[in-house]
DNA sequence: AAACTGTACAACCGCAGGCAT
DNA sequence: TATGCCTGCGGTTGTACAGTT
């Protein structure tokens, strides 16, 4: 048997979300919670397809969702985690749990990539530096532990804090509702009538409903404490952030992971 | 005021890994 | 063990908007 069409070209929507699209899937998922993604277009009668359908609800959707407003602490977390796992972004993501993965993608290549491209000469190819690769396959290792435990960490709390459905999901609601809000708002009904990019934080729109908005439960949440975390955090309160220290601080996390 | 250019971000595509059978 | 399906991830594209000429 073949595999059942998903993304198949006939029958299936593709571009921008609109809002009655977006009320449905968060109805559906108020009522089902998320997951079985393959059933959520024919259950809820969404013409997407379920990639489609899981991409919106986890990069959009999804409370706890905190978007545009990058703080200068986040964006130096960023930075530093992209130089010690390159564009791992789920990873890096799973350091900043109200961030999306695409969400930091999206910033790193408009925003954090032109800045560092600016302030240093260092070669950037979305990759480890070759001067830290020596030891690539001891913090390959060491890294993907700690990540593990964060997300472990991560999941595990958002468990303990997430209660039944209907109030999870409430602050989603509260999403579509701001969102319909702006959508509503003089000037931006015709890129909701159009279909639009939804409400595209662009900036013309800045500020208005998601910009450096949290809309959920993790409002305050803060990264699982790990290893690297705390590294992580003594190196953001750290005002001596000189790319010389960087085999420094390669030890330091080293030390820290009890690797060596 | 209009045309052009650059920026930001939502969404799509294809691939890989994990899991169930 | 092999096969098929589902989910997650990273790269890339399309488009709306802002700024500039």
């Amino acid at each position: 048997m073949g595999r059942p069409p998903c993304c198949d070209k006939e029958g299936v929507k593709k571009g921008p979300w609109t809002p009655e699209e977006d009320i449905i899937l968060v109805s559906y998922i108020q009522e089902h919670g998320p997951g079985n993604w393959r059933v959520v277009p024919t259950n809820s009668g969404l013409l997407r397809c379920s990639k489609s359908c899981r991409l919106r609800w986890t990069n959009y959707l999804r409370p706890g969702i905190k978007r545009g407003n990058f703080t200068d602490q986040e964006e130096k977390l960023i930075v530093h985690l992209q130089a010690l796992l390159g564009n791992r972004w789920a990873a890096i993501a799973s350091y900043l749990p109200a961030r999306t993965d695409n969400d930091i993608k999206n910033h790193w290549n408009t925003h954090l990539k032109k800045k560092l491209g600016n302030q240093e000469n260092a070669p950037e190819n979305g990759s480890r530096p070759s001067c830290r690769s020596v030891a690539k396959g001891r913090w390959e290792k060491c890294l993907q532990t700690d990540i593990g435990m964060a997300k472990r960490a991560l999941s595990e709390a958002l468990a303990v804090e997430r209660p039944p459905a209907a109030t999870s999901y409430a602050s989603s609601t509260e999403n579509i509702s701001r969102l319909l809000q702006s959508w509503l708002k003089p000037g931006r009904c015709g890129a909701a009538a159009s279909g639009g990019s939804g409400p595209s934080e662009s900036a013309s729109s800045q500020g208005s409903v998601s910009t450096s908005t949290v809309v959920g439960p993790n409002e305050d949440s803060s990264p699982p404490s790990t290893p690297l975390i705390s590294y992580l955090e003594s190196w953001l309160l750290d005002e001596d952030e000189s790319q010389g220290g960087f085999l420094e601080d390669m030890a330091a996390i080293s030390d820290t992971c009890n690797f060596l």
